[in-house]
DNA sequence: ACATTAAGTGATT
DNA sequence: AATCACTTAATGT
């Protein structure tokens, strides 16, 4: 197996030969789900390639988007519900073809004692989602929609690396739990704004954005 | 040319 | 900000 070289400067050599003993190599479609809701949790994802969107769905099966887990990352969620085998909170979709390598989380638990490097870098990856999270919450209690969708558009264009956003009105509206009617309205104003330019099924970002 | 789907818009709540 | 009802524009067959 085949060990990206970022992962040397961020894990101890000896952790690295853990991983690759017990690691296992997968890959996943786009569009596939690596975890769904209710399903347990037996292994901890780390992604090497692509990226992956974590979601939680309402009951009538909107979505509200958590965060991305990208490239030389981990779940923070899988590491909060593997402590006690939880079943999971969440849904996470391939975003784009994902190639990752999972572990048992039995060996993580002696990781945490024994390597300082991965109990920081779990430590780490909660921190950073935390963070994040605590960003979302104060967007949605202020109710500011078009703020999301800007840091959602900056996101986007963060993780596919691209100023272009290949989604529609529609699905875009699904992920922030909107109308699509409401969607096309701000988008427009930022179009006016000179922010982006709209075309169909396809958002550019513009400089200013 | 026609049907389908995405996006734009005024009016209403 | 959401919904409705309708129009217009883009795209597929």
């Amino acid at each position: 197996m085949h060990i990206p070289e970022h992962f040397n400067t961020l894990f101890e050599p000896e952790l690295i030969r853990e991983i690759e003993q017990n690691g296992r190599f997968m890959t996943v479609h786009a569009g596939d789900a690596i975890l769904q809701p209710k399903q347990l949790i037996k292994h901890i994802p780390l992604i090497l390639s692509g990226s992956v969107k974590v979601t939680r769905l309402d009951d009538d099966g909107r979505e509200i988007l958590l965060y991305y887990v990208n490239p030389f990352e981990s779940c923070a969620m899988t590491f909060t519900c593997c402590m006690q085998l939880q079943e999971s909170e969440i849904l996470a979709i391939a975003e784009e073809d994902v190639e990752l390598i999972v572990v048992p989380i039995k060996i993580m638990d002696t990781w945490m004692v024994k390597f300082p490097s991965w109990k920081s870098f779990v430590m780490k990856t909660m921190h950073q989602r935390f963070n994040e999270m605590l960003k979302t919450i104060d967007q949605l209690a202020f109710q500011k929609l078009d703020e999301r969708l800007i840091h959602f558009l900056k996101e986007k264009s963060k993780t596919t690396k691209s100023s272009l956003i290949n989604l529609s009105h529609e699905q875009i509206a699904t992920q922030l739990a909107t109308s699509r009617v409401v969607i096309s309205r701000l988008l427009k104003v930022l179009e006016n704004d000179r922010k982006v330019i709209l075309y169909r099924n396809q958002i550019k970002l513009l400089r200013e954005f």
